[in-house]
DNA sequence: AAAACTCATTAGAGTGATTCTAATCTGTTG
DNA sequence: CAACAGATTAGAATCACTCTAATGAGTTTT
């Protein structure tokens, strides 16, 4: 049973995560989590937040991102040297990266199948299999 | 028919791209194409250029990387926020990425099969598609 | 509901990778 | 070898991100 996206659920899903339900947690769990899937950056949620009217240092902007994330809440996606993409769908998917635009899409985990992955060296085990698609202009 | 590797290969190389054959770029080339398939930073790069006696400027460095990456001599693999990786094996292929010690290990492309990727957008056309298998330890 | 406690937020300084600048040097060409 | 175009360089600048240490705000206790 997922949490629905209201202003409710972002309060749960701050508590059942641990983290103390603060202004600024819950704006920012509201702007994340209320309007479906999304990929964001923290400037981009900074400024967003600006927005909607909330003050929110760009320094707390980063620890609620990397809070959601340990949190299970966020994934963090590595596709641009420039800057780092958090993603609130945290289920088995891949990405589309719009290399003019710097967008990203989802791609549903469904959609692709990696096979014929080697066996990881022993010591070590796999942590994640990302597949990104790299789009230009044509 | 690839180039050997050599200096003259090397020289070759440059010739080819035409990049001037300088002696900065002559030696990055043989630290980067005389040894098999590697992974570098550009830091890495800077200090084995060092290492041999070779002084060259850090700017130089991201220069040259840049300019072999535009000539299709390296690729660049984004794994790590922190810092780029150029890779000398340019052929179809994938990553093991050690998120410990932020190695990284080539799997041969003929080992990995992607399937089911969806038709991109309009407008756009794939430029690559990459897939990277983070590892982490046991 | 105030005190007390713990954790969160913040401005601003600090960091580290990368890029820029503008001055100097070096292949290349005539 | 003169002269030009392009390359290299040190150091400053930039950019995303992190750290610091001081202030603020949920929470719990009285």
């Amino acid at each position: 049973m997922t949490e629905p996206r209201t202003y409710a659920g972002a309060l749960a899903r701050l508590r059942q995560s641990g983290l103390r339900p603060t202004r600024q947690r819950l704006a920012l769990a509201r702007l994340l989590f209320e309007a479906g899937d999304r990929h964001v950056t923290a400037e981009g949620l900074r400024g967003e937040a600006e927005a909607a009217g909330v003050r929110v240092s760009l320094a707390t902007v980063y620890n609620t991102l990397h809070q959601f994330t340990g949190a299970g809440l966020l994934r963090e996606v590595v596709v641009d040297a420039a800057r780092s993409y958090f993603d609130t769908n945290v289920t088995d998917h891949h990405h589309f990266f719009f290399e003019r635009s710097g967008q990203l899409q989802d791609i549903p985990g469904a959609g692709i199948q990696v096979s014929g992955l080697p066996v990881p060296p022993s010591g070590v085990e796999v942590a994640r299999v990302e597949v990104v698609v790299r789009l230009r202009h044509k």
